[in-house]
DNA sequence: TCTCGACCTGTCTAAATAGGAATGTCAGGA
DNA sequence: TCCTGACATTCCTATTTAGACAGGTCGAGA
């Protein structure tokens, strides 16, 4: 339940309303933890009820502005240096691969050329966002562009190995096609 | 919910009881798509349901064999061509990036230095693995081994990414003694 | 004035995931 | 003979996630 933490982050940097925390989780975080608004209101009331963040204004539209309090502080802390990181790694696009036996060589390696299209897309994309993002030095930036520089890493590995394994499927075909 | 087509992409390979799948989820599948007891057997069971797998034999231990249906190939083809992948993305060793400015740059430094220890000792695991899979050459082990092939250059780019930020900080740590 | 879009919070259900408990058969070794 | 471990399924609760739905304020512009 790193929700919980990823909330805990953002209001460390400076309180905010649960709207203004969903915006980030719609940009910023939206490829590292998406959430929805259903998860991030009822998270913020438990957050609160647990005395990790308070209330600290209610403004006219009925907006609630958030703090992190101290314990949750903490609590931020404890998870950032201590909590061991779970590798879930659930991928349905790698999923896929295994099985692609079950289909035509022909789809098989149409399919690996979509991944490697789509990353290098994602690719330009990250690049593009790379340039725009300010070179503010505060801290959320600095270890975001990190991130970043994660993303672009990620999807250039993807497309280089969908391309590997495009030619792999090609070799195969060539063998099985001789006597 | 790709349990339904990790089902059927295995029984696409032979019949199979639950339990066999149980083993197979939790060794070639467990870092592509983990899943439980109760959510396998609970899923064959809608699958036989709706048709899509059969029982095919009822062994002396309750045990019982179920085999794919046409049906069921038919949606696991389409699955494989026609469903656009979700870049779900949801990552805690990413997400604690974001917000290692909260803690001293030494632990931060820290906390990719155990994550490219991490990347490596799967690097070597998988390295093994890869020699130790027998070379033969039926579909699941083709591409089950282009998704190992993954696995070490995923676990590469980490490693070398971590080093980087690493090195990151420390050049902005010595930027910010000066005065 | 009226409407539209941005703002802002909340509830509801369904599904997927996590993890364990209960139950029982059967083969092989101490 | 008794115990252990592999085999094998089913049921259970709790949490997390996905996605709607419903309600409300306010400012700007047609």
């Amino acid at each position: 339940m790193s929700l919980r933490h990823a909330l805990l982050g953002l209001l460390a940097a400076g309180p905010a309303s649960g709207y203004d925390l969903l915006k980030i989780f719609n940009v910023s975080l939206a490829n590292v933890w998406p959430a929805t608004q259903s998860q991030v209101y009822a998270e913020l009331g438990r957050l609160a009820d647990a005395g990790l963040v308070e209330v600290v204004a209610e403004g006219p539209r009925g907006r609630k502005e958030y703090a992190i309090a101290d314990t949750g502080r903490a609590e931020l802390r404890h998870w950032l240096t201590e909590v061991a990181p779970t590798r879930s790694g659930r991928s349905d696009t790698l999923l896929r691969v295994f099985f692609l036996g079950q289909v035509e060589p022909g789809q098989a390696r149409a399919y690996l050329r979509r991944l490697a299209e789509t990353a290098a897309g994602a690719e330009r994309d990250l690049a593009a966002l790379s340039d725009a993002v300010s070179a503010e030095e505060d801290d959320l930036a600095f270890y975001g562009r990190l991130a970043l520089e994660w993303g672009l890493r990620f999807n250039a590995m993807q497309r280089e190995w969908a391309d590997w394994a495009e030619r792999r499927i090609e070799e195969r075909e060539a063998v099985a096609r001789r006597p």
